[in-house]
DNA sequence: AGCACGCCGACT
DNA sequence: GTCGGCGTGCTC
């Protein structure tokens, strides 16, 4: 038999929520093409086309069903590697949910074709010659399909008006009016850009060039372009520059004369010119990236933990990098880094979302000029796409990125990096897989044989566990860079000032006053309110009344600036009238605080103050971000109010002074992170300041100063916090002793979950024992988008027990509850390791 | 997921 | 009878 002639099989993932792969069959002439981690084209069910990947190759034709051919092939070379397919597979098992989500958010949106089946009129078929066979709402899809050319079906049912379009669509099939067809959503696109040139002939010689200036002598106009051709070019030697051409908006943008379209198109007619077009990089490669290779100086300190961390590799895969903030961390994850690169290996360092849009990444780039790339949440489809690619033909051997660039095609990573180890950023919660990058990066150095850094200056109770226990090596780099001291954390009273009526506002007077001092020796100030908004909620002074969200079991927080009240579920919007909806008084009141109250009574309190705020509703648009810091660190701004977003990767040398407002809400947040999330944050938000001058001081309101987790605080005492807070993680098994998996089930009717939550925990009792399930119970917002929520929480002892049993058993419980005809189909998601 | 289809209750 | 809502099964 010919060995060309015998069929190859595919499995592949495709990219939807079903937990097996399918097997179609290779094409002959592809046999050799596709491979495992190819990406192929297929009809999966009676029309859809899917983009899926090859996960294994072989020659047992499956037996029962009927098997489709593989329509097509998109690239020559695999754009999945093995390893990546293998760490799919693992996410999928430990994270309880299928490789085809897992393929979801791994792949570029630019990767992934899918198809979507739109209607549109049959050519042959015309309103006017047909017998009066077709209703009202029939005859009207028919008129918008003449004028616009096709539907998706979804559209389609909104025009019918009705839920499910489909039969009504098949009638009109039968009937010969529509037809149906895949539509293949667009996928990357190549950047192209436009460019001219002189055609060859006329930089061949002095004379030539002579020759053209007289052709276009009699055209002032089209003279005009060729002297603003030439001197875009700034050079003499014509014929090497020319080559390259100018990329044709520039002639028209750059400034200096005007020059008109129509004489370019005439110059193009005549030869003069020719039009061409290249693809270029989304990335620009400054010319300044090209060159750097910076080297940094390590202090003696540094050295010393560099070489303590590098021994500990030889012993263990992970090592916990413990150092305060603005302890030089970074300058050993380069020096790190640039070890491994030089070894012929990959790096990639892992940042939490906010902090990769700052100063970080330009030092970064500075090191390691354009080996390195940046995967960002804010890149377009297209960009990402590009960066896969860089890392596919090892254009990029470094990759900064946020929690999905562990889904890049590395083939040979040295060592990721995970800083800011203990962020929660780090873990995704919608859609599935809700894994954490943190955890799933150790997961992936270990198919890689490389190792893991884990850095922070406040480590996730998790990890300093692991690290104390043995598991991982701990390095501890304690003190700041250059000898700076930690700011002074101060704990304003406020049931004091209350009390003697020295609140203005939200503000205490020791803040008021500190702020007056900085701004006095002109200094900056960072504020920091983790709630955006003008206020949580407003309320009728007569009859307590509070807008809350149609939608979601949540009060509508007051946005003063665009005079909304705005879910921040789901995002319903209604604009502000100043009655109360129910009792049509005019005594509305706002009620609590937020970044936008803030930064309205600083304008009262501090009127020749510039105040910016940065938080969600601020940094929209994509470089927004971007231009709130440049204001801030050339001091135009005086005070920065924010959010989270203030607390990380900001590093500001004319910042002295911190106000943290609201922090008990943080404390007493019903959560048995919450001790822990408040230690990182007030540390974290407390690091911005004094970071390189002078000590920076911390001003912290709360009713509480006595409460032990804000005395070790001011201490900067990260041990005390964790003996306490590791003693009652044990004593109420909770993680890290405890691995906990929750369970979400959502639908429309209240009395159905409820009733359905309750059935699934006594299953889940009684085959995992009463002490390991806990619930349900209603979450804090019970309603979200019209779905009401119940949760159940199921806790597992880190040792000898069996997870992968536990999974399984769990996952037949919910197929189990869902499959009785008796009980309505209930959504149930999964979060393990949930936060 | 998204399509295909079958089962019913409501209503001309 | 038939129209449209709703739930469910299946996809190599």
């Amino acid at each position: 038999m010919n060995p060309e002639k015998e069929t190859y099989f595919a499995d592949v993932v495709l990219p939807i929520p079903v937990k097996q792969y399918y097997t179609y069959r290779i094409p002959f002439e592809y046999s050799e093409e596709i491979q495992v981690g190819s990406r192929v084209i297929v009809q999966f069910g009676s029309r859809r086309i899917l983009t899926a990947i090859v996960v294994k190759k072989h020659r047992n034709a499956p037996t029962a069903n009927q098997v489709k051919y593989i329509l097509d092939t998109l690239d020559e070379q695999p754009c999945v590697n093995q390893i990546q397919i293998d760490l799919w597979t693992w996410i999928a098992e430990y994270y309880m949910s299928s490789v085809g989500e897992v393929m979801n958010v791994a792949l570029p949106s630019g990767f992934k074709l899918t198809s979507q089946s739109r209607i549109q009129k049959n050519p042959e078929f015309t309103l006017e010659n047909t017998f009066n066979s077709f209703s009202e709402r029939e005859i009207n899809l028919l008129k918008v399909l003449e004028k616009k050319e096709s539907l998706p079906y979804h559209e389609a049912g909104e025009l019918l008006e009705v839920e499910n379009p489909y039969r009504i669509i098949k009638y009109l099939i039968t009937k010969r009016a529509i037809i149906i067809y895949e539509a293949i959503k667009e996928k990357y696109k190549p950047k192209i850009v436009k460019r001219v040139r002189l055609d060859k002939q006329w930089v061949a010689s002095e004379e030539k060039v002579s020759e053209l200036f007289d052709l276009v002598k009699s055209s002032e106009k089209q003279e005009k372009v060729l002297l603003k051709y030439i001197a875009i070019l700034e050079t003499n030697s014509l014929t090497e520059r020319n080559k390259k051409g100018v990329e044709k908006s520039l002639l028209f943008k750059k400034e200096g004369e005007r020059i008109s379209v129509s004489s370019l198109n005439t110059l193009i007619k005549k030869q003069v010119f020719q039009e061409f077009e290249v693809i270029v990089p989304r990335f620009e490669i400054s010319e300044e990236d090209q060159r750097f290779n910076a080297s940094i100086l390590l202090s003696k300190k540094q050295q010393e933990v560099r070489d303590n961390i590098l021994a500990y590799f030889t012993e263990k895969d992970t090592v916990l990098l413990h150092g305060v903030t603005g302890s030089g961390k970074t300058e050993i994850y380069i020096d790190l880094i640039q070890k491994v690169l030089e070894g012929g290996n990959q790096a990639l360092l892992l940042l939490p979302e906010i902090v990769l849009t700052t100063q970080i990444v330009n030092r970064l780039k500075k090191v390691f000029g354009d080996q390195m790339g940046v995967y960002h949440s804010r890149f377009s489809a297209n960009e990402r796409v590009e960066v896969w690619n860089g890392v596919l033909n090892s254009r990029f051997n470094f990759i900064v990125g946020v929690r999905s660039s562990i889904f890049l095609p590395f083939d040979n990573l040295g060592i990721i990096v995970v800083d800011e180890e203990h962020d929660p950023s780090y873990k995704q919660f919608d859609p599935a897989p809700r894994y954490h990058a943190r955890d799933t990066a150790q997961v992936l150095a270990r198919l890689h044989h490389a190792k893991v850094l884990l850095g922070s200056a406040t480590p996730s109770l998790e990890s300093f566990y692991l690290a104390s226990s043995g598991v991982y090596k701990k390095v501890l780099l304690k003190e700041r860079f250059g000898e700076v001291s930690l700011p002074e954390i101060s704990l304003v009273d406020l049931r004091e000032e209350k009390k003697q009526r020295k609140m203005q506002g939200a503000f205490s007077s020791v803040l008021t006053n500190s702020i007056e001092d900085s701004l006095s020796n002109n200094k900056q100030i960072i504020l920091f309110q983790n709630r955006r908004g003008y206020a949580p909620y407003i309320m009728c002074e007569d009859c307590d009344h509070i807008p809350s969200c149609s939608n979601c079991a949540v009060s509508l927080t007051y946005h003063m600036y665009s005079n909304n009240l705005i879910c921040h579920y789901c995002g319903y919007k209604e604009k502000v009238v100043n009655l109360c909806n129910n009792c049509g008084s005019t005594k509305v009141n706002a009620v609590g605080l937020g970044t936008e109250k803030i930064e309205d009574e600083l304008q009262d309190l501090f009127p020749n103050a510039t105040v910016q705020r940065m938080d969600l509703d601020t940094t929209r648009k994509k470089y927004s971000y971007q231009k709130i810091l440049e204001e801030f660190g050339s001091g135009k701004t005086d005070i920065l109010v924010g959010t989270q977003m203030v607390s990380k990767g900001l590093d500001f040398d004319h910042v002295n002074l911190v106000g943290i407002f609201d922090i008990d809400r943080l404390i007493y947040f019903p959560n048995f992170r919450s001790h822990e999330r408040a230690f990182q944050l007030i540390a974290q938000v407390s690091g911005r300041a004094g970071r390189r001058s002078e000590q920076g001081k911390v001003a912290i309101q709360t009713a509480y100063p006595a409460h032990p987790l804000l005395q070790n605080i001011i201490r900067y005492d990260y041990e005390a916090f964790y003996k306490k807070e590791i003693y009652e993680r044990k004593n109420h098994a909770y993680p890290p002793f405890t691995r906990l998996i929750r369970l979400t089930l959502k639908h429309q009717e209240k009395k159905e979950v409820a009733n359905q939550a309750v059935r699934l925990t006594t299953k889940l009792k009684k085959k995992l024992g009463e002490k390991r399930v806990l619930g349900p119970e209603s979450p804090l917002i019970d309603k979200i988008r019209n779905l009401y929520l119940k949760d159940i929480l199921v806790k597992i002892e880190r040792s000898q027990i069996n997870l992968k049993q536990v999974k399984k058993a769990i996952l037949e419980i919910i197929l189990d509850t869902n499959d009785g005809k008796r009980f309505k189909h209930i959504d149930i998601s999964i979060d393990v390791d949930c936060l």
